[in-house]
RNA sequence: GGGCCCAUGGCUUAGACUGGUUAUAGCGCCCGGCUGAUAACCGGGAUGUCGAGAGUUCAAAUCUCUUUGGGCCCA
């Protein structure tokens, strides 16, 4: 494979051509390294949004990775995406605005990263390690993959300032962070309470609603229906050994049992079985009763409020004076659903429980510790994990030693993981900070509507969804790596949030001069509590870092502190796009912060992307080695090809990418265009066309093309504005497609004419009109191929009117009016008739290559403009073509029948046609001689025949022809010295052929 | 248990909102053709109960309901 081209940015040697040479073959990914390097090192991307400074702007946000994992071809496609509309808005004269990245820094991931380099297995062993250090230790690592996001992200074409990204780790950007969460609490949206948390006990934090949502599991897990022995109730109904039944999944929870929640309405019923009586919801009895029983009676629920049990276990007893325990209590969310209709309830484990604990007075004990291990309380299983494996049967075989199990059984159901660690996660009483999202669910709920959502159904669905039943957001988080939580707090009870460092210096007397806002430094800071005059420290909590990239409209400015006209400027984004997983992550956070900030919605419009999966429908992940490497993929087949791979599928479906679509970018897209414009440069530069003096469309063919060529920029920018980029890949494909495959193919022989016409240079003119406006049209989704192309065509020339690159010239707008939708149509029903006349001709065994006379086509009414007639007839390879409203009388007729018209064609052979269709044989032999023989286009050569009779007498009576098309100076009959020589059978009938260049 | 999305030849898919000729196109397969721009291209062919069932209608891939399977999200 000839791989000399340069890229397309020097002349060439030979300094008469117009073009540099385009070979026919090149190396995608190689010309694009060198691309990417006359981009840098002329700073096309500086120019580009020099230009567009002052200009109405788009307001694009990106949303931040984190550094610390690899990225891989998925990411690309999200990036690809962006770069799409960020080119294209900029070519249509928007200042792409602020067009920079950032990055995520803070948060578990990254402590669980050094965690793990550091052998350290829990909380105790963090702080036993040291938190200063342990933080140095994450703001190093959480760049670690910085290099291969900026070189997947440069090489892929995506254009961002990844020099000067925002980054959440900042202390600019905590300080707006402080500033944001004051103004939340000032509006008492942010305070503290004693909640059920989702909690990783590995971690020692409790998560937020959306952290959990990642790491739910299908799990088979141990359930138990118990029996809870009554000690005082209607001993009268019952008599001795009465039992309550329930049920529970969590075997964990039964040691903090302090009461049985059942519904005063639900109908018990009262059995016996093996002398014992159990009570339990009529409704389920048939579920959950084995074996014989006898139905003793039915029971309102409301009758057995105030009965009391013995405790589950006799080594624990949880009483408290003044409060409830043991008891059975009537509770609202009980339903017969499930279990027995009775709830077992442990305050400290589940929300229900804790709110009905609060609500009547339960004690509120907790029987594990903050490591997940049962406590003191728990003496048979102290200091035990409470989901160890094979602990949940201890607890049932002990139950049921003590005849307090009713029956087990495995249970499948999901259960919450730490999306992290992998830790299950409990539900856990804890203090902690929350805001009060769900006082803002309206707002929210209002906001939304504003969104431009893609797809649609989000809006209302699952986005939607979430809003309508929005919790309160479990803000703060027991870890070390996090943006500290501003508040501090006196034992008096005065507690203060701040809101900037500056507050913090006057109220605390004096900032470090290097003053490091994160732990342990900012712990180190109390501030003399101003009622009691005693130092007030600091709630010792980080928070969620999804509240950290929420922030980032604002943060990324340090507004209000600095850049204020400019957040005010870019605020709301207009566009904003990230894959599906982050409905509930970014997307949310940054209407919930901006919500409780602002009031107001931070984007609008949100594009949600699919997953993207391997080529075997795998969803991509690096530990299971599933992922498909971005940088393997561009060195491999460029990152042109790649992106349009990418984005030719609806990126809101989950697609797979695959080496199908991949290749099919290559030979439908690149390759094809890449010939079109090799056949354009060197036909140009065989002629000496100069593009400067472009002359008018004359030929229909030439109107034609430019015809497509503007509806499909029509089709190319809507696809863009609705976000639907695969329509616009789709338009591209079809284009490119009319462009080689009809165009350039009816159009070759008018570039191949000898004499320089009006004909050659309206087809030159059109062609490189054409390729010029596609390179622009194009450039937003191929980068690299149309900035190649553009080099050659337009910047290589010189002159004032080139630009540096493709990239800083305007997208280049549909003229209407040589939109010609008639002659599109009228092109479309010709190729319709060479089709069915091609079909005709095949069905009847007759080749093509041997010309006839003529065709008729019956046609209802009308009939193709002559300049079309012309390309059907050279199409089908007749002499002749008549339109009529009857079939005609042939006395061979082949016929085939199209849409709305019939094709007949006479296949009568008289000894011309004959000897024509031999001649025709000749050349196609003699030209795949030539290309044998590697000659130039235009190399002239001499010919020396011979073969059988009937062979040499149609050689002779068809000279002309043939050596005309065969560039040959001289052809005579016999053997030539020093000659290339090939010999055929054709039909039976030989030919021997020896060739000589010209020199 | 709840919500959303999806199901069309061997594979990937268009069409569905707005019901109406023979259900789109690509990959692959078979036969044939064309070719001095193309790793292409063109013509023909085989492979479809449009996941299943019911309903609405003169007419359903399309609308409605039920159901099966898959994906994602929630609890």
């Amino acid at each position: 494979m000839p791989d000399t081209f340069s890229g397309g940015f020097s002349m060439g040697s030979e300094i008469d051509k117009i073009f540099a040479d385009v070979p026919t073959f090149v190396s995608f990914p190689k010309q694009e390294e060198e691309t990417l390097s006359y981009w840098k090192e002329n700073d096309i991307f500086g120019k580009l949004r020099a230009k567009n400074i002052g200009n109405q702007r788009f307001i694009f946000l990106e949303g931040p990775p984190t550094a610390n994992g690899i990225p891989h071809i998925g990411h690309s496609a999200g990036r690809a995406i962006k770069d799409v509309f960020l080119r294209y808005h900029a070519m249509k004269g928007f200042e792409v605005f602020p067009w920079k990245g950032g990055w995520d820094c803070h948060g578990l991931p990254v402590e669980i990263g050094v965690e793990k380099e550091l052998g350290l297995r829990s909380k105790k062993q963090v702080v036993e390690f040291g938190v200063a250090e342990f933080n140095n230790l994450c703001r190093k690592s959480v760049m670690r993959y910085e290099g291969k996001w900026k070189a997947m992200s440069e090489r892929l074409g995506f254009w961002i300032d990844m020099e000067h990204p925002y980054v959440t780790m900042d202390s600019d950007y905590i300080e707006s962070v402080w500033w944001s969460l004051k103004t939340i609490y000032d509006k008492g949206l942010l305070d503290k309470g004693h909640y059920i948390v989702p909690y990783c006990p590995r971690c020692g934090t409790p998560l937020s609603s959306h952290e959990v949502a990642q790491g739910y599991k299908d799990v088979k897990e141990l359930s138990a229906t118990l029996k809870f022995k009554l000690s005082e109730y209607d001993q009268e109904k019952l008599g001795p050994d009465a039992f309550i039944l329930a049920w529970t999944t969590t075997p964990w929870t039964l040691p903090g049992n302090v009461a049985l929640a059942i519904g005063k309405d639900i109908d018990y019923a009262i059995v016996e079985q093996d002398g014992e009586k159990l009570i339990l919801a009529m409704d389920l009895v048939e579920k959950v009763i084995e074996g014989e029983h006898e139905l003793l009676g039915i029971i309102k629920g409301s009758e057995m409020v105030g009965w009391k049990y013995h405790p589950l276990f006799d080594f624990m007893d949880l009483s408290e004076e003044g409060k409830i325990s043991y008891q059975v209590v009537e509770a609202d969310f009980v339903t017969t659903a499930e279990g027995t209709g009775v709830v077992h309830t442990a305050v400290m484990y589940g929300e229900d429980d804790y709110n009905l604990g609060m609500k009547i007075g339960l004690p509120a004990k907790h029987t594990v510790d903050m490591e997940g291990k049962f406590n003191e309380l728990v003496t048979e299983w102290q200091g035990q994990f409470v989901k160890k494996k094979g602990l949940d049967v201890n607890i049932v075989v002990h139950l049921h030693e003590n005849n307090r199990l009713y029956k087990k059984e495995n249970y499948v159901h999901s259960y919450p993981y730490c999306w992290r660690c992998d830790s299950p996660l409990l539900y856990y009483g804890l203090d902690s900070w929350f805001i009060r999202m769900s006082r803002l669910r309206d707002i929210m709920v209002a906001n939304n509507e504003t969104i431009e959502w893609k797809p649609e159904h989000l809006k209302h669905g699952r986005f939607g969804n979430f809003l309508d039943e929005l919790k309160d957001w479990a803000l703060s988080r027991n870890r070390f790596w996090g943006t500290p939580l501003p508040v501090w707090r006196c034992d008096c009870g005065k507690e203060i949030c701040i809101g900037s460092f500056k507050e913090l210096d006057d109220m605390a007397g004096g900032l470090p001069d290097d003053f490091e806002p994160h732990r342990p430094w900012v712990d180190d800071l109390l501030i003399p509590c101003p009622d009691c005059n005693k130092a007030m420290t600091r709630e010792e909590y980080v928070i969620d870092t999804w509240y950290d990239s929420g922030s980032a409209p604002f943060a990324q400015f340090h507004y209000p502190f600095e850049n204020k006209e400019l957040f005010e400027q870019s605020y709301p984004a207009d566009f904003i796009t990230e894959a599906i997983d982050q409905t509930r992550g970014w997307f949310y956070t940054l209407l919930a912060v901006n919500t409780a900030v602002f009031g107001t919605p931070p984007y609008k419009k949100c594009l949600t992307q699919g997953l993207l999966l391997n080529n075997d429908g795998q969803k991509m992940s690096k530990s299971k080695g599933t992922a498909v490497d971005a940088l393997e993929t561009f060195d491999k087949s460029g990152a042109d090809a790649t992106r349009i791979a990418l984005l030719s599928a609806p990126c809101w479906t989950s697609q797979k990418f695959s080496d199908a679509t991949l290749k099919e970018a290559h030979s439908k897209v690149m390759n094809t265009l890449w010939n079109v414009y090799s056949f354009y440069v060197s036909n140009a530069n065989l002629d000496g066309f100069d593009p400067r003096n472009l002359s008018q469309p004359e030929h229909m063919l030439d109107k034609w093309i430019l015809s497509r060529l503007q509806s499909a920029n029509l089709v190319v920018q809507q696809g863009i504005d609705d976000m639907e980029l695969h329509k616009s890949i789709r338009a591209i494909f079809d284009f490119i497609d009319d462009l080689s495959n009809w165009y350039v193919r009816r159009s070759r022989r008018r570039f191949w004419s000898e004499n320089v016409d009006a004909d050659k240079n309206s087809a030159h003119s059109t062609l490189y009109r054409v390729l010029v406006e596609t390179s622009q049209m194009m450039a937003p989704f191929t980068p690299y191929l149309s900035e190649a192309m553009y080099q050659n065509l337009v910047v290589g020339l010189g002159g004032d009117e080139a630009k540096a690159s493709v990239h800083l010239t305007s997208y280049p707008e549909a003229d209407e009016s040589l939109i010609d939708k008639d002659l599109e149509q009228m092109m479309m029903l010709s190729r319709k008739m060479s089709e069915t006349g091609r079909n005709a001709r095949q069905t009847s065994g007759s080749k093509l290559r041997q010309p006839l006379s003529k065709a008729v086509i019956v046609l209802e009414e009308g009939e193709l403009d002559k300049s079309l007639v012309a390309l059907v007839q050279e199409e089908l390879n007749v002499k002749e073509i008549e339109f009529s409203s009857q079939a005609p009388e042939f006395d061979e007729p082949a016929v085939a029948e199209g849409q709305n018209f019939k094709v007949y064609i006479d296949l009568t052979l008289t000894p011309e046609l004959k000897s024509e269709g031999i001649a025709r044989d000749v050349v196609r032999r003699i030209q795949s001689f030539r290309k044998d023989e590697d000659l130039q286009y235009d190399q002239r050569i001499r010919i020396g025949f011979d073969g059988d009779e009937e062979m040499v007498n149609a050689i002779q009576q068809n000279m002309n022809y043939i050596s005309h098309e065969i560039l040959a100076d001289e052809m005579a009959i016999g053997e030539l010295p020093d000659a290339a020589f090939k010999e055929w059978k054709i039909d039976g009938r030989e030919l021997k052929v020896w060739l000589v260049k010209e020199s």
